[in-house]
DNA sequence: ACGTGCAACTTGAACCGTCAAGCATAGAAT
DNA sequence: ATTCTATGCTTGACGGTTCAAGTTGCACGT
C-alpha cells in the first residue's frame, strides 16, 4: 500500500481534455446524425463498418470487435436496424453458431445520403481544429491508446 | 452541392482512433469504478469536481460546466447521489434560482477511498502508453479539439 | 457416443441518458 | 408597476446500454 502517483501537470491537462472531448465529441456527432436522420453514431458506424466488408455483410462477433461494442449491446442495435429493413440477419453457412449481419440495399442508400453531412460534421467539430502535424500525431497517440486497451484491435492490423 | 472531402489515410487513423478511445476508455474505467465502489465515472468526476471546489459546493450550472454535461443530466445523477448521502442540495442565498450541490463529508469519504484505485487505473489504461512527449502533445491537441467543441469550455481558462 | 468446455450469440430487466416540457425567479424594457 | 424575456433548474417519459442468465452448436478427449 504505497501513496499513489497522482498526476502532474502535462498529465492532468491531457487526462481532462480527453474526459471533455469523450462526452462532447460523439454528443455532437449523434446529434447531426439524428436530425440528419434519426441514426445515432454507433448505428451509423454499424453501418458503415458493413458497407466496407467484402459482400456488405460480418459475423456479429467481428462486427462487434469493428465498433468496439459488446455483442449485447450490437446484437440490440441490429435488431433495431433490421425493423427498419437496413440489416438483415442470416445463418453462417458453415457455422450454425455464427449469425452474420448484411446491409441491405436501402441500409447502403441510407448510409450514402448520411454520409456527406457526417464526414462534413466530423472535420467541423474535429479534424479542423487540427494541423496536418497535429493529426499525425494523433493517429499515433491514439494507436497507442488503443493498443493499451485492446492489444489485437482490428484498427492496429491493417497499419 | 459538391462533392464532400473525404477522409486521408492519417485522418482515417486519428479519426478511428479516437472512436474506439471514445468507447473503450470509459467502460474500462466505469468498469474499475463500479467494482471498486458502485459508483460510474460520472459520478466520480461530479464528486472529484466539488471536492476541488472552495467549500466544496459550486452551482448546479457551474458544475454541469466542470463535468460537460447537461444540466438535466446532472440533476438526475445528483438526485442519485444525494440519496446515498454523498452530496446535499442547497439554495444559493443570493439569486433564488440557483441551487448549489455540496459534497457531504461522507461524500468526500468515499472519493478519497476511491481516488487510488481511479488514478492507478487512469495510468494504466491510458498515460501509460504514453511517453512524456506524447502526454505533452496529447494535452496540447486534446486542447484544441476541447475549444472547437466550446471555445469557452472551463479547462481552457486555467492554462 | 458421450461428456465437458468453450464460443457465438440472444434476451429481459434494471439502469442511465436524452429530450421536451414546465416552473420559478431575475433582470430589462417601457 | 407591469410585462417580457432569459436564466437556472427539475421532472417524467422514452429509448438506449449494461448485466446476468440462458440457448445452441462446435471441438475435443475418452
Amino acid at each position: 500500500m504505497t501513496e499513489p502517483r497522482w498526476l502532474n501537470a502535462d498529465e492532468r491537462r491531457a487526462w481532462l481534455a480527453m474526459l471533455s472531448i469523450n462526452t462532447m465529441l460523439p454528443a455532437a456527432l449523434d446529434n447531426q446524425l439524428h436530425t440528419a436522420g434519426k441514426v445515432s453514431l454507433f448505428d451509423y458506424n454499424v453501418m458503415a463498418m458493413l458497407s466496407e466488408a467484402e459482400g456488405r455483410f460480418l459475423p456479429m462477433s467481428e462486427l462487434a470487435a469493428r465498433t468496439s461494442s459488446s455483442l449485447s449491446r450490437l446484437s440490440h442495435v441490429v435488431s433495431k436496424l433490421e425493423k427498419r429493413g437496413w440489416l438483415e440477419r442470416r445463418p453462417h453457412p458453415g457455422d450454425a453458431r455464427v449469425t452474420t449481419a448484411h446491409l441491405s440495399d436501402d441500409g447502403m442508400a441510407t448510409l450514402v445520403a448520411l454520409a456527406p453531412g457526417h464526414v462534413e460534421a466530423v472535420r467541423n467539430k474535429f479534424l479542423d481544429a487540427l494541423t496536418d502535424r497535429d493529426v499525425n500525431d494523433l493517429a499515433r497517440i491514439g494507436e497507442k491508446i488503443v493498443a493499451r486497451l485492446d492489444d489485437d484491435h482490428w484498427i492496429l492490423r491493417e497499419s
